[in-house]
DNA sequence: TTGTAAGCGTTATCAG
DNA sequence: CTGATAACGCTTACAA
């Protein structure tokens, strides 16, 4: 049943031309006559012909794979970069290959250049935390092989990375809730180590600087963005007196621990507290009350990173450092914040 | 920066030997010396020398890249199924190349052969729902691909499927309902057209009638997997009189929404009414009160499938036939769900 | 604008 | 058990 499917040379012989010129029409070389041209890509479609990648890869060194690089337990929105990835890959005859692997692993580097190798991939995109290690992206560079980052810091060369402005959008929280009237503001951090943490926060504390509003030392707790930290950072902050009067969290995961225990201590949400969370998940829009949050445009991000890398891989760093590499998220209001509920003043 | 990897034929000269030879070793031949064996794996070793897939390929006519086709799977599922694949294949030196695609599409089966055929993947593994469609199993059958189809029923051979028991799984809920006192149950169902969705209502209603339990017909809702669906069948539900004193529904998503609508109405869960979904998804465990729901070890299945898929590409169809093909899911308790409220007899 | 010849790094064939 | 030699299907010189 598997039929062999036809070559370039049959192409050649039944369009009465070299398997040079052939070839030169599949990769679309400006030096071939129109007539030649048409009756090539004629016969091309005939026989339903497509090259084969091994052998175009095994002659010009290329293997038309790009690699996708991550860790992330609350990898939500990998369906999306696997889409917006291959949305623009696809349709210039790349292909998608996945590599989930341990951010904490001391194998990280070695793992993910063996990956590289053992497949002769043309280039990769690495999705954060992965993507915050310099000792993964030094590698790469040493390595040569074309690269681009999803980060939220601007930490490389403009064709190497798409940033998410993290930090403007958490000034964008903070200024949310200033007009809300909150001043008495608690805030969930996610680990330090990680620049997504480091920008969220201090985004936060200029937009709500801007108002003349300060983050208590005792009210900025670190969690470890997972829905459990985000449950004992809550407890913690709401058993300080008084409470405070919003809560904003480093994700919508430790967002939805303080929901629940919230829940558990009988304060109302929004009327006593307001809650917001980062990154607008499944989760956020289905927990009661919905949760007010950020939503970032994954898939818009997959797709320029991956334009980039094409840009790259085909020779054209000037373009691919021309692609936007900045992109906005935005808030999004839905039912778990509101006015402040007790005026300060007395 | 980038250098040159060592070939078969560097190999096969500091090692004194024929390059065939060293692609015997490679490829773990019976017929080489032990000596001769152990100075090639020597070299190899030093030359930290790993075959070239692309050439590999070609001259094999395998390319050791798996497929995985998909559409729409709840996310955290996604990353589960990719890990669960690479643990098996990458160890034999296979990657996994993805397709999200379209189930209504038009072109889905001859999108999924051309994906198949442009990458000459060795066989490809398909998720539920792309999972049911026969047309795309005649197709790959035809084109003589290696397939294994994760689905929720055994509609193909065992060397082709891994089978989640969904059945059982909802007969297990309609048990533990039926035990925890309750008579009157409504069930929001997915898209019929779906076997995991009449699979888990048969399963379901099988269950229930081991206790003498009926599903009255207006207490049976088809909704569309989705939160908002949910939602709609829950309004539609909770409005009838008397109120049911439980509902499973299809999956979590459509659960969530019953939470709400029950949480708009002021509805006590599950003081008033007892509330199960399916999937175990992130949602599950985060919302209030948390889900009661079915786990299914998707890992696993993804494992499973993977092994056969090896198997049947390395031409052990027996073998791949004896790899366990049904896996149980297993109900997790939580807060959802509650003894019956009131009490039957009057 | 087109064609010829020589690889790319493996495995397959067929000897020895 | 081992080794020449020819594919595999394509691209890259280099000519014409």
């Amino acid at each position: 049943m598997i039929q062999k499917s036809s070559t370039i040379n049959d192409v050649a012989r039944l369009a009465g031309v070299s398997k040079r010129t052939v070839s030169r029409v599949i990769n679309g070389s400006l030096s071939v006559g129109d007539s030649t041209r048409v009756r090539v890509e004629k016969i091309i479609a005939e026989l339903n012909y497509s090259p084969n990648t091994q052998a175009r890869g095994l002659a010009s060194s290329r293997s038309y794979l790009l690699g996708l690089i991550y860790d992330n337990p609350d990898a939500l929105y990998l369906d999306d970069v696997q889409r917006g990835v291959l949305e623009i890959c696809s349709t210039l005859g790349y292909e998608l290959v996945v590599h989930p692997c341990r951010y904490r692993s001391e194998t990280l580097v070695q793992d993910c250049l063996n990956f590289i190798n053992r497949s002769k991939l043309d280039g990769v995109i690495v999705l954060p935390p992965v993507s915050e290690l310099e000792s993964l992206a030094l590698a790469l560079k040493n390595a040569g092989r074309p690269y681009v980052r999803l980060t939220s810091v601007s930490i490389d060369e403009p064709q190497h990375i798409v940033v998410s402005d993290d930090r403007a959008a958490a000034a964008e929280m903070a200024r949310y809730f200033a007009q809300l009237g909150h001043q008495d503001i608690a805030f969930i951090s996610g680990p330090q180590r990680y620049k997504s943490s480091t920008e969220r926060m201090e985004g936060f504390k200029l937009g709500l600087s801007a108002y003349g509003i300060t983050l208590q030392t005792e009210r900025i707790i670190e969690g470890n963005n997972t829905y459990e930290t985000g449950i004992e950072c809550a407890r913690n902050l709401l058993s300080q007196t008084p409470l405070p009067t919003a809560i904003f969290a480093n994700n919508d995961q430790m967002a939805a621990g303080v929901l629940k225990v919230a829940h558990q201590m009988g304060i109302a949400i929004p009327d006593q507290l307001s809650v917001a969370g980062f990154d607008d998940n499944l989760l956020a829009s289905r927990v009661i009350p919905a949760l007010t949050t950020i939503r970032r445009p994954v898939r818009q991000m997959a797709q320029l990173a991956t334009t980039k890398m094409i840009m790259v891989i085909e020779q054209n760093d000037k373009s691919a450092q021309q692609v936007a590499a900045k992109v906005a998220p935005t808030l999004v209001v839905r039912e778990s914040t509101a006015q402040a509920a007790v005026a300060v003043s007395s």
